[in-house]
DNA sequence: CGCTCACTTCACAACTTTGTGAAGTTAAGG
DNA sequence: CCTTAACTTCACAAAGTTGTGAAGTGAGCG
């Protein structure tokens, strides 16, 4: 059934991890590292060797490694040696999203502060000190929003993500069994 | 009690629109947008004229443009026409964080498009194809939460600002006047 | 004990982005 | 209807970013 059935699928994998690092470039993450990201997620066991990376992107190892660099800087992959061998393997972290929130958490606490001051600077009787001093509320406020959220999100993983028919909007027909941090760090 | 308390706050509010476009800049925003977006932030009717854009970022009338087009793109300011003169002025949009969401929900809705599909050339029984699938899910989760956000942000405002004590998790210490809503559309 | 392999760092070159001056376009006002 | 003021567009120069090859570092294996 299939000769080239291996090539084909590479050939679909690297569009789509291609297409997915495409999209978090767009939002602002470097493109290496965002290319490096789609391809540890894309992998089967979330993790994968510098030399690997380095193969399926067709980039150098210092690109690779500047990658990394950074990805471990922001808390979204961890570093294990591989026993045995002198690899080193790139691993997605576990809670990824939660990663993600927290980490957006920290920019919203200096966003607040910046506005605060901003207000007080600015003076509670023009209108723009309130609007930044609004603002800064928002912020606050969003910010407690987004734990609340990963607290929702837990829970509605919990009570059974493949329950999930007629969810949202018109029933994801996604299926997952195994959760985001169970599948990312899954056996290797 | 100010002689030269002019050029004081000139240089106070000048600190603060800079530190605001900073760190919008390293959000991902263009440097010039940020800049300009914080100058209208800052502004007491959160609109201003290409010339005093100009002047007080210190910027070519062309940079200006650039910035303002890229602003009116993602609807994050308005154009006005001043009456009696050939003169624009561009306005901080009325609504400015849900607009803000709205975009960022056209990015979930593609992003989750992406992931779906790849959950599909995964495989569902592969361990990168769940992974790829819950991802989708959470998104779609993420979505309805921020909308529901927002819903949740107009009843605090409403119910008053100031009010605020207890908020999500131990309690906001801001204390707002008027909405950045309000405040945005305010008189001119 | 030293060799070798894997990763990292560095200097540089290619590419991209960004802001400017100058020419172009449109519309108000005489 | 022509002038002029305001904004926009364009080509280019400056600055910044990014990825590479090559040299450097250090840990495991013989």
């Amino acid at each position: 059934m299939n000769g080239n059935g291996d090539a084909e699928a590479d050939e679909a994998l690297s569009r789509f991890v291609e297409r997915f690092a495409s999209e978090l470039t767009e939002a602002g993450m470097q493109r290496m590292a965002a290319r490096v990201f789609a391809a540890l997620f894309a992998s089967e066991t979330a993790s994968m060797t510098s030399a690997e990376l380095a193969g399926q992107l067709r980039i150098s190892p210092a690109a690779v490694s500047g990658a990394v660099r950074y990805l471990s800087q922001v808390n979204m992959v961890g570093r294990e040696r591989e026993p045995g061998s002198r690899r080193d393997r790139y691993v997605l972290h576990n809670e990824l999203w939660y990663e993600a929130i927290a980490h957006r958490d920290e920019v919203l606490v200096r966003w607040r502060k910046i506005l605060s001051d901003g207000a007080e600077t600015l003076g509670p009787d023009s209108a723009a000190g309130a609007r930044a001093a609004e603002t800064a509320e928002f912020f606050e406020f969003v910010r407690h929003e987004l734990r609340a959220m990963l607290v929702r999100w837990r829970e509605h993983k919990a009570r059974g993500g493949d329950a999930s028919r007629g969810g949202a909007e018109s029933g994801a027909d996604s299926g997952a069994g195994s959760g985001v941090d169970s599948a990312a760090s899954a056996p290797r």
